[in-house]
DNA sequence: GATATTATCTGACTAAGGTCAGCTAATGCT
DNA sequence: AGCATTAGCTGACCTTAGTCAGATAATATC
């Protein structure tokens, strides 16, 4: 009853049931689960037949006909696609359109009732969050993107937030040595983000300096992704980024009011040396040498 | 990206591939979905054929062919009941009890997959708990139990640690007025344990006095179980239990550590009184006639 | 003891999902 | 130009899940 495989298990069961009700209220549209997801892979913005099959994992004879029979609907146009005419490319029609958006409401709904006569929802969500990362652990992608992009801004913005909440003293981002978002960017650095299904869930920025190193900027993962050692996959690919853009040494300030960041570096080849800035905030600086 | 509604559906995603791995594996076994799962409701000791096909929620028909087929594999056996020959009751075979195991080892499998390689392992399986109590909120069970099964230490235990946690002066039963079992038993008093899908997610003790009045103690519900208006169907299940066992008036002990727990008893009737015992950890006391 | 109710089973039927071999037309390669 | 490959389509077929109307036998009710 306790132990933690039957935990596993009885969120499985629980969890069971509720995507069940999920495609029960799909059904609800008159419309075979097939055809449904087909409609919804589309209206997401695949449009590339190949491209959704892939994604449903469905044989071509099956795509094929229930792309048909969203045709016979009204639902679906398909046309030859512009560089090669044996692909077809599906869009939605108006119809379609308006069929989509009920589909979405549907799952708004459901989403929102969960959500509903819960008084604790910060908590609930973060939960979420967590065992959605953990599900799709693997299939958390790591892009290069811009610093001043939307999903830059977030992590940046929970990076921040977390700093006050561990610091003493808490923390004012002007009184750092915040790092210009043009130092991150290529070819002087770079800024990698982390996502997991569309949420950014971490960020590291390499910042190119004109002292000889670059330096390893705002490692932040999210709580929800604690555990998945995504911390240490970020520090790999900001260090291969790195070593693409020719950079042969790193240096880093941390704070030792973040113990989990200090011996990720300490165990990953990373070297304590003496103060190397002026930033009221670190007190512990580290080297890499590539 | 980040508004609660996709955070919900973000989760779903990530959950319905998940369970949809289950499944799959389970159909590794060479036996469809339906039959697979009716040898694990009966492996899990539900015996009638009516139990089962409530359970599964089975048409009559679909539910004797599936059964039909487990027999033909030499899995089940089915017998008369014997007070009603009419209805039927199954049981495995020893190679149904083989099967069963194999299904029971794939299900852990995966459950222990899940939470391998990661670092934070109670942080996942607390996050599971609290979706899992929420996903079925409405399938809580309220029981009397006796209050010193294995449910009810599970909770004290519970209960006890988190108090420790919480008063600023650790927690030490040995020093606290500890309710005899025998007052929190049927006709003096009564145990009320809520579980959720076998998970004991809180408890509340009606103990009987002889002084005139019956004491509410150890309201407890779990940090995974919070939001969902537990502990005040906890309360009324326990004043209606004194209600039935004819007791006209309520007390209890409680901290102003536990600020939750003191806004409830204020909102449902409650009034504070003066300290009516020596018990050196509760400062708020309160009392209600019923 | 007659009649109604029940628990389960059987046969007939349907929908949905899925597989597979072969077809057509466009494209890539030499 | 000729051949192989690729993308998608079609027809034939299968399994699973599910529904529904009786049939059968045991039990409950009057």
């Amino acid at each position: 009853m306790l132990d933690p495989v039957s935990r596993v298990r009885r969120f499985n069961r629980a969890v069971t049931s509720a995507v069940g009700a999920l495609d029960t209220s799909f059904l609800g549209r008159g419309r075979p689960l097939g055809a449904a997801r087909v409609l919804n892979a589309i209206g997401h913005g695949r449009s590339d037949v190949a491209e959704i099959r892939d994604y449903l994992g469905l044989d071509s004879g099956l795509m094929s006909r229930l792309l048909r029979s969203l045709e016979d609907e009204g639902m679906v146009e398909t046309h030859a696609h512009d560089d090669d005419a044996r692909r077809r490319v599906a869009k939605l029609t108006r119809a379609g359109r308006r069929e989509f958006a009920a589909y979405e409401a549907l799952s708004n709904a459901q989403a929102e009732g969960f959500l509903a006569h819960h008084s604790q929802r910060e908590a609930l969500l973060a939960a979420m969050d967590m065992i959605a990362s953990a599900l799709t652990r693997e299939r958390v992608a790591l892009a290069e993107m811009d610093p001043q992009c939307e999903e830059a801004r977030y992590c940046l913005g929970e990076y921040y937030a977390e700093l006050g909440r561990r610091f003493k003293q808490g923390f004012d981002v002007s009184l750092s040595r915040d790092p210009d978002a043009k130092d991150m960017r290529r070819p002087r650095g770079a800024f990698i983000v982390a996502t997991s299904d569309t949420l950014p869930i971490g960020c590291v920025g390499l910042k190119g300096t004109d002292h000889g190193y670059a330096e390893i900027k705002r490692l932040w993962v999210a709580p929800a992704a604690r555990g998945l050692r995504l911390g240490r996959r970020l520090m790999d690919a900001a260090e291969d980024t790195a070593r693409g853009l020719g950079i042969a040494l790193l240096r880093l300030d941390t704070n030792s009011a973040l113990p989990e960041a200090g011996q990720l570096y300490r165990t990953t080849g990373w070297r304590e040396i003496p103060r190397f800035n002026d930033d009221p905030y670190p007190d512990l600086f580290f080297e890499k040498r590539l």
